[in-house]
Formats: C-alpha cells, structure tokens, sequence
RNA sequence: GGCGCUAUCGUCUAGGGGUUAGGACGUGAGAUUCUCAAUCUUAAAACCCGGGUUCGAUUCCCGGUAGCGCUACCA
C-alpha cells in the first residue's frame, strides 16, 4: 500500500439485530482514523445474508451511528463513487469475478454436497485431524466438471489456496502468519449462486479502494482466507487493523445477560452520545503519557492513532461509563439536559405529554436540583420520588428515620417547624431560613439534628438536595396542574405529623 | 482437538533492561456542606508461572497456564 495514498477505510455491519457496543467501537475507530488523517469514511451495508438481514436494522442502524456523533462520506443513503454500497445490490459483480478465477485456474467447481461435506468433517475431527477439505475437486478436470455443470448439477465455487504460509501485517498486532495446512479451500460462491462473505468482503474493499480494514479480531482466522482471494485476484492487500473484544465482568463476551449491550440501550438509559463515545474511544485505546481521560470528539480526532490500539481485550465498565457520563450532563447546556429530562419524566407518567409554560418552567427546575445526583438520565423519575411522593407517612416506616425521631428533641423540632411551616404558606427559601433559625433558638437543636428532622418530614430521607432549592421546587409543584399531585409543605407536614 | 490472538492494581490503561511501576474508575479515610451528591486531599491496590539472554528482567526470547476467537455452502 502506498503510504501517500489518501486514506480510506468503511464500516460494514450486517443489518441482522441492533447495533452492539463492540461493532460501534470499531466502527468509532474507524471514523476517527478516518476523520484525523483527511480520509473517507465509508457505510457498507453487508447482507449477503439474506435470511438474517431486515431493512429496518438497516435504518436503526444508521441512526444510532448519526446519534452517537458519526457521519459518513459514502454509503447507501448518500452514494458514492463507488456504489452499490449494499452487498444485495452487486451480485452480477461477485460473480464475474467468480468466473474470473475459474477461467484463470485459481477456482474450481465443487460438487460435493452438504452432507458429504459434513460427513468428511466429522471423520476428520474423530480422528483428530485438521477438519479442512479434502480437495477432492480441486484435482477435478475443468472439462469434467463443465460437463456435469451443463447436465445441470448443482456446485459451489472454492478458492485454491496456494501451498506456501500466508502472511499479512496487523497495525495492532504485527506481522501475522499462517500455515495454508490450516486453512481449506473456501467456498466463495455457493451453490445456489450467493457469494460468500469471506470473498465479497475483499471484493468489495477492493472496489472501493480500502486502504485500511479496521475491525472486530473475530476476524482475524478469516484474514488469510481473505487475503488469498486479493492475491488471486491480483488485487493490493490493504492494511489489517484487528480490534481486540469487548468483554463483559465476568471475562466473557459481552452479551445480553450483562445488561445494555446495543447503542440503542444506551440511548434509551439516558446516557449522553459524547459520553459514550468518550468511554468507547478509551477501551482499547489511550494517549501517550496516559494519564488523560476526558476526550471530546475534537480531542479524539486529534490524539487518537492505530498505533496507540492495545491488543488485549477490555471489560466493559460501566461504573466508568456513569462517571463520564455524569461529567459530560454538568458540561452540558442546561436546555439540551431539560429536554432530554423532561422526556424522561413524561414517558414515567410524572409531567404531562405536553408541558405548558409553567409546568415547563417547572420541569426545568426540578431537573436542575435532580441532575447533579444521577449518573444516567433515567434514574430521573426514581429520584424526583422525593418532589411526587414526598414519602411523608412512610417515612417512618424506615429503621433509620424511626431511630431519629426517638430522640425527643427531633420531635420537638418536628412540631416546632409543623406549627410555623402550616401557617407561613406557601413556604419560600427566606421564609424557611427564618423558621429554622428560630427552632434553632427555640429548641437548642443544631445541625444534623436540626436539619435531618425536617428534611425527613418533607421528603421521607434525611438526605438530599439543599433546601434552598427543594422547598421553592416543591411549593411550586403544588400549584400546578400535574398527573401526580405534588404536595406542598404544609400538606407534607401535616401529614408527617399524624403519623408521628 | 488444531490454529490464532491476548496477558501491568478489582476494572480501563501509561511505562519500559536499573522507576518510590504513573494516571483514571471503583473502594477506604479526611476536609467542606444541614445532609446526600459534587468538589478537594489522602490511603490501600498490579507487572500470570517457569526457564533462557543479561551485571541486572516486569520489560527481550522460548515454554507452560489461563481467557478469548476461528475452525460453515453465517457475517
């Protein structure tokens, strides 16, 4: 490969389920590469596999990418130079290209059949053999085997791999090597007529003109395979890049039973894109000194380099992924977080499907004082419990309040604040500094057991947000017109105090 | 089974023939705050094992072990 070529390298995602983490990874790695060196970065869409493929992961698919941030220069949607970029779309290609290689000698037919096959496998695999053709056909005259074609039998199209080792250099991993002894002559065109992966994949880079196969290391047994097709062709070997997996805690792949594994799952917890990205980008990669972890995208496309890629596979962490994801929510323009909050809120039956101005307004507030506490905006509707619930009367109900409340002089509080808080209605901050400096003086009560009586009163917890800001949130609430009816002081207090 | 890839704190990683092996998440402690969160300070925490090369290996080489992947007319 010419160093001076201008990069050019493609994500290609089979369109058979959501978009998993680990695919989007590879796929972020390449946009970035793609991005920092001036290259393209192009959309394939492989569905060679036309029992597994939908069009409607197809369009998921495209949308998670542009969700999470990534973009791309060619593809189905925009075009491209070098279209189809759907594999659906270029069968007559792969298969003058078939011909090709018959013509030339470096295919051959293949007409043993699936069971046959399967049969030979399992001898082999008993008598501890390397389960590869036997290449039966291979040593098949081309004449005989156009006869029994034009008698109309059915056949395969396999590869000749050629009798030396293959090799093939990794950015990740170096030069790469393996014995063709390993490696069997591969069907690249079944019998039916459907090209197989392993070759339209190389057909494809080579059409577009790839400069660089970035992806998952499940590929990398594949590799040799692949670049015994670019040699038959005639074709120039890209440069291979294998990302290593991304595993799950439990040191296995990361699947289902782990939790959130598809772009869309994280959308849907409220994880913010650039937080995702951030996290993603620092899997398997990190900056030279390494001691940087904050990266937003301009960073990314600045710092990142192939070079820099470890080799050794990542466990997810997900507590890491919440700590940049609450960094990224403070860094945020406040009216993109109540948006997205309010969304959140709605969809849990808290605020209307469609907010007027005030109620608006007060969404907004209380997504102000919640935010600062959650690590993905979902947890919002399990926080804004202490706004809807006020968990006045079971608050006692909790060991540790019960236990407050047995010392005399949190009762004395309580009922010191329950007289002013029902008269002095609604309740504003300054009002509230007022009441409490004057229990204070009344009750001799300070600090904790001062405040952690009332807190508890109001929202059922001794802990929580600043009162300077609750209060005014939940005098507010009161007012308003909301699916769940939110209950100003007064009614939290009076409440606590018959229970008590 | 064969082949391949991988191996630094619990996790993500930096580093590299001689280092107090660095940073981050998480965890513990402290400061601050009415409380919690946040923030700041601080602590504990790692070079898989065995050989070889070397004056000296965690670093280079070989082997083992473990994990993962591939071993399809899936992608």
């Amino acid at each position: 490969m010419a160093g001076n070529d201008k990069v050019r390298v493609r994500f290609a995602p089979s369109p058979t389920g959501q978009l998993h983490i680990g695919n989007v990874r590879t796929a972020l790695f390449n946009w970035l590469f793609a991005r920092q060196k001036g290259g393209t970065f192009i959309l394939r869409i492989e569905d060679t596999d036309l029992e597994r493929s939908e069009a409607r992961y197809e369009a998921q698919l495209m949308e998670d990418l542009k969700w999470l941030g990534l973009d791309w220069d060619e593809g189905p949607d925009v075009g491209g130079p070098y279209p189809p970029y759907r594999q659906s779309d270029k069968m007559e290609v792969y298969r003058g290209y078939a011909e090709r290689l018959i013509k030339e000698g470096k295919a051959y037919y293949c007409f043993c059949s699936a069971e046959e096959l399967e049969h030979e496998r399992e001898q082999a695999l008993k008598e501890q053999r390397q389960p590869i053709y036997s290449g039966k056909c291979r040593k098949m005259d081309p004449a005989e085997a156009e006869r029994r074609r034009a008698a109309g039998e059915a056949a395969a199209i396999r590869l000749k791999i050629p009798e030396r080792p293959i090799r093939f250099h990794d950015i990740v991993r170096g030069e790469v090597e393996f014995s063709h002894e390993v490696v069997s002559d591969p069907i690249i065109v079944r019998s039916s007529g459907m090209p197989i992966y392993n070759y339209v994949v190389v057909i494809d880079d080579a059409d577009m003109k790839i400069t660089h196969v970035i992806r998952g290391d499940d590929h990398i047994s594949n590799t040799p395979k692949q670049v015994a097709v670019y040699e038959a062709l005639g074709l120039p070997v890209p440069e291979f890049a294998h990302l290593s997996t991304i595993l799950g805690p439990d040191g296995g792949r990361l699947s289902k039973r782990h939790g959130a594994t598809s772009v869309a799952n994280f959308r849907e917890m409220g994880i913010l894109p650039e937080a995702l990205m951030n996290y993603l980008a620092l899997l398997g990669w990190a900056p030279s000194g390494g001691d940087r972890e904050i990266f937003p995208k301009d960073e990314l496309i600045k710092e990142f380099s192939l070079e820099r890629v470890t080799p050794s596979p990542a466990v997810f962490d997900t507590e890491k992924l919440h700590w940049l994801n609450r960094h990224y929510i403070k860094q945020s323009r406040p009216e993109r977080i109540h948006q997205l909050g309010a969304g959140f809120l709605q969809r849990a039956g808290l605020l209307p499907a469609s907010a007027n101005g005030s109620v608006s307004g007060w969404s907004n507030s209380v997504i102000d004082l919640l935010a600062p506490y959650v690590d993905k905006l979902d947890q919002l509707p399990e926080k804004a419990k202490i706004i809807f619930d006020g968990g006045a009367t079971t608050a006692l109900a909790v060991p540790e309040n019960a236990e407050i409340f047995a010392n005399e002089k949190a009762r004395a509080v309580a009922e010191a604040f329950a007289k002013r808080a029902t008269t002095e209605s609604p309740l504003t901050a300054e009002k509230f500094k007022a009441i409490m400096d004057e229990i204070k003086a009344e009750t001799g009560a300070k600090g904790k057991d001062l405040f952690h009586p009332v807190r508890i009163m109001l929202i059922g917890s001794h802990s929580g947000p600043d009162f300077n800001r609750l209060i005014p949130v939940i005098e507010e609430g009161s007012k308003l017109e909301l699916p769940v009816h939110v209950k100003s002081v007064k009614e939290r207090t009076e409440e606590f105090v018959r229970a008590l």
